[in-house]
DNA sequence: GAATAATACTTGCAAAATGCAAATAATAAA
DNA sequence: TTTATTATTTGCATTTTGCAAGTATTATTC
């Protein structure tokens, strides 16, 4: 059989440095983190600062000042939730929104750039299996999600 | 068009977590990207640091210090090239190749756990597919790959 | 219903990682 | 031989990290 491993290594490598030539917008220097954690406070619904920290994996501590980064920059809010005031609601604000939005649009035209060199039928194959990975190890709890602190 | 981008980003977050698994070996505490220098040094033919640094997209000055550190921990062995002597040939002393030959078990087993959940004909697929994409992000210079310094 | 525990997050601090500029050492070019 | 160029290392200042301990709020217990 061959090095499966190695496949992954590769992919998950060059996959790392797309997402290393973001994030330079408007006057803004976003950081990976920086544009991981608005990516994810825009897809979630009102997440907690635990929810975002645990589905990046970050620790806590480092979390909040990373949020504290971005609510200098004015990018993020933190609001706390009313009926249980320890909570803080993150959001994106209007210039967050913005700044995630050019982000996205610089991925995917990346993405396409790179699915430009398949044909239709590769790249639903490519996409396909893609959901079945990710679906496989969302299953597969123990190797592939958020380690216990 | 469904959302590319989202499907790599959740893929590639999978298989971050699953590194990040990695690495006590034997007393030694492997932290991720010293796992990767191993994995390069192993599979590269005799590289000299910069090859190894550029792979891995690390500064030189910082990829020289976490040489170093492997080097003290005995698993790593620098040495001169006979013809030009400015430059150091990595190795993995005889400790160095046991832990990555374990770590590497260690991450077939997770991705055979992975695998598990599928069928025959999707494993392929997917394999397929990962080259695929792996063969068009190398195409795709300007986007992934090493960023220049 | 006051005392205690648990939860969500923040801060102190010390250690580690980072990267630019400059240094060193070796080879190549002029 | 002098001057560049290349490969790697070190100085230093900044940033990032995470544990331990702190604050504030809510839940539990007796």
């Amino acid at each position: 059989m061959e090095n499966i491993r190695e496949i992954f290594q590769v992919m998950t490598r060059h996959f790392g440095f797309l997402n290393k030539n973001c994030c330079t917008v408007g006057g803004h220097d976003i950081s990976l983190i920086h544009s991981h954690i608005l990516y994810e406070i825009d897809k979630q619904h009102n997440p907690s600062m635990q929810q975002i920290a645990a589905t990046l994996g970050t620790d806590i501590t480092t979390f909040s000042r990373q949020v504290q980064s971005l609510v200098k920059m004015n990018l993020v809010k933190k609001s706390p939730l009313p009926e249980d005031k320890r909570i803080s609601v993150l959001s994106l604000t209007a210039e967050g929104k913005f700044i995630a939005a050019v982000i996205d649009e610089q991925m995917n035209t990346m993405l396409n750039e790179v699915f430009a060199n398949m044909n239709e039928f590769e790249r639903e194959t490519v996409v396909r299996s893609i959901k079945l990975l990710n679906a496989s190890m969302a299953k597969t709890s123990y190797c592939c999600t958020t380690p216990m602190r």
